[in-house]
DNA sequence: GAGAGACTACTCGGATACAGTCTGTCCGAGTAAATCCGG
DNA sequence: CCGGATTTACTCGGACAGACTGTATCCGAGTAGTCTCTC
């Protein structure tokens, strides 16, 4: 069970999306170049954010991905599920059904107990990642980052956006 | 993200493991027909728990696995880390590094935020299996599964095991 | 000088190979039970 | 009949292939900006 490096990908994109000056795009070479990863496969994760309506591209010269929503309302969840998919991480394909001892035409009542645990598990993880929007992330970063990069970081973005 | 096969059905042998007479054996075959499984396949998720300490085994005929200490003191999360592994879900490579506005040897003081959010978020999924005994399972199920089923699945694994 | 049209260069999106892990299977080492033999 | 050595049959454990998802890469469709030509 170890999420797919897409979504650290994704995430740290959509906190250089965030802080991009309102009405302009970045392309994915840029987004490759700032954080050191090959071009053609970031754009798949960014395919699957355009895809969860997360982010808006556009073509030509000068085109790129931006957020579709304000900041405060891009929660990490919807990044991870654009990604890894909305499916719960435990699936139960109901074992118990071969149970020798059960008789001929017996159906079960209701979803199977342990698959009702590891569903709860799951749904705190996701009530955990529902909780933190990207505005959040901007605001943490802002405070431990050191001043001078985060502004040298945030021209070289304005210098690419456009 | 989705967890593999073999954690569901480790957590299937140990509720019925969790309910083997004091001192008694069930072997791999007699668990795999219980549940409808590839008996070879199953060992692997059987020797799992093994090398966790989590039951413990025993060879020639009458042989097989039994728990290693009480039903109450084995978690879900005990049971889904000896599969799965420790590790968790998340792993931050730290591409924050490559930022090109980044001077030169550089060093950063702790974890990246956003590791830290989802391994926050990793960390409640592990709490809640952590709260939630086999002990507990077998209640629930002794509640919720009819009262003969219950019965003659009791009196196959008892016949099997020994 | 201004506007319209054509061109160019850059973008995203999907289709295409490679790798690693999960799934499934096999056989050998080791042991507890059952058997057999002698006392 | 009882005790012990031998045989046996059954177990676990690790070593060996196949399938599927994740990783990485490529090329084509489409568009915004730019340039040029005409008025």
């Amino acid at each position: 069970m170890i999420l797919k490096s897409q979504v650290e990908w994704a995430l740290h994109c959509c906190a250089v999306l965030a802080g991009l000056p309102e009405g302009r795009y970045l392309s994915t070479k840029a987004l490759a170049e700032f954080h050191g990863l090959p071009k053609e496969y970031l754009s798949k994760a960014l395919q699957s954010l355009s895809q969860a309506k997360l982010v808006e591209s556009t073509l030509g010269p000068s085109g790129g991905y931006r957020l579709a929503r304000p900041a405060s309302e891009v929660s990490f969840l919807d990044v991870v599920e654009a990604v890894e998919g909305k499916e719960r991480s435990f699936v139960c394909s109901n074992i118990r059904a071969n149970n020798p001892c059960r008789p001929e035409g017996f159906c079960d009542t209701g979803p199977c107990a342990i698959a009702r645990i590891m569903w709860e598990a799951d749904a705190a993880w996701r009530a955990k990642l529902r909780g933190v929007s990207l505005a959040a992330l901007i605001q943490t970063l802002e405070q431990e980052v050191p001043p001078a990069l985060w502004r040298s970081s945030g021209e070289w973005v304005k210098r690419r956006a456009g």
